[in-house]
DNA sequence: ATAAAACTATGTTTTAAAACACAAAAGTAT
DNA sequence: ATACTTTTGTGTTTTAAAACATAGTTTTAT
């Protein structure tokens, strides 16, 4: 019986989702082709305009996905968390990458080459299914990501961001304050407006005893009304 | 010998895309399952809030997904030309359809129980993989969509929605109609703007001899200008 | 064929958000 | 510690697009 190694014994549990769909010579093929890769905090990942490789999966830490809009202006188009997917849809778009990413802290990426991910999908339709899932998911979010942006005010959207930004990465100990620490220009380019939108608009929230910040800290105070300014829009 | 029905013929050569990928016995169960089904112009194909329960396939005409946002203000999502797959995506993402879909003429489309669809991916990774295809591709779309309808002004976006029309609908004998007969307010909620928007936006256009319009139909004069003020925004 | 409804067109007013400007504070590097 | 850069905060001005208003035209329904 072969000795079971540390990485396996890694990805096993880290890319739990999928390697129990996996047969013995399929997880060995994953195994024997996946690489662990440490990015430091805003250091870049991907580049758009960049032929995609490898499937990545965000271990640790957390990743923002954007794109250099008109005039350079960035949009943050998704925020990863572990465990999540990412960096494969080019790929089977056949396309080069549309968007870039970047470490928003220290992360842990594992690469699997995406031909390998690929070949498992011809031979293993319950795999395909699992990512014809995450797809569908990230499409529906983006749908309704074009209908938030364009048409919510500057405050549903700020609010909006706020509460996905709890979803995704949750609260501190405190039970308020979201465990993300980004900069009022990250918050505007995921929430589409300008940078001093986003910190005006912050302060009538403190002002309105919405939320409490401390630096870049955010504390949800009232997230009830928090979620009714982010739903009227 | 099994006699090929009509409803086969015009199936496997409707669908060739998938057709060719399925053995013997899955195109059997494709075809027991398939159903033909007409709509008439502006008839509504399935709504927001509804259950997924088929994969459409739209094999005549055209259609329009579109989402009720703020104020009931309305977004159309994507267009469907034949042929294209729709109606599944929230099925997959275990959602129920958070866009409505609408024919934009009279339309035929083919019907397949999703389950049925869902079946076959597991046991057919190639099938699963073009799926995977199309679902990178439109994501892409969105994603590039978010962009361009939150940062191009009013010009720009209305460029991008004619030219975009172009490419899915193509051009009238004439070489310059676009082959697709909309409103003003159609158009308006394809490129995030209000209806006098539309209106005033176009007419401006045909001041500047980039389009000519007669009623509805919009032709295309100077395509490069047309693709010059989307790019620019 | 006619009336009703929906759509197109254009002018005017209002408004939300961007752009600009500057100062203070907080990080970062030397 | 010091200078330098980046980020935050606020006030002011400008502007693009929405909102509103009204009339003429086309489409649709009966």
């Amino acid at each position: 019986m072969a000795r079971i190694s540390k990485k396996e014994k890694y990805l096993s549990t880290s890319l739990s989702d999928i390697w129990n769909m996996l047969s013995d010579v399929e997880q060995k093929q994953l195994l024997d082709n996946a690489r662990i890769i440490h990015f430091k905090t805003s250091e870049m990942i991907y580049f758009e305009d960049d032929n995609p490789e490898d499937l990545m999966c965000l271990l640790e830490g957390k990743v923002k996905i954007f794109k250099s809009g008109i005039g350079g202006r960035s949009q943050i188009i998704r925020m990863i968390r572990p465990v999540q997917y990412f960096g494969y849809r080019a790929y089977f778009a056949r396309e080069q990458y549309v968007t870039s990413a970047s470490a928003f802290e220290a992360c842990t990426v594992c690469m699997i080459p995406i031909k390998i991910i690929e070949d498992l999908f011809r031979g293993n339709g319950a795999l395909a299914l699992h990512f014809i899932h995450l797809l569908s998911s990230d499409l529906g979010v983006a749908d309704q990501r074009v209908v938030s942006l364009t048409q919510k005010h500057v405050r549903g959207r700020l609010a909006e961001s706020l509460i996905s930004l709890k979803e995704s990465y949750g609260l501190e100990e405190d039970g308020a304050t979201i465990n993300i620490y980004l900069t009022r220009e990250d918050l505007a380019n995921l929430s589409n407006m300008t940078t001093s939108n986003a910190i005006r608009t912050l302060s009538t929230f403190v002002n309105e005893r919405i939320v409490a910040i401390d630096g870049r800290k955010i504390k949800i105070i009232d997230e009830d009304r928090l979620r009714n300014i982010s739903r009227i829009g």
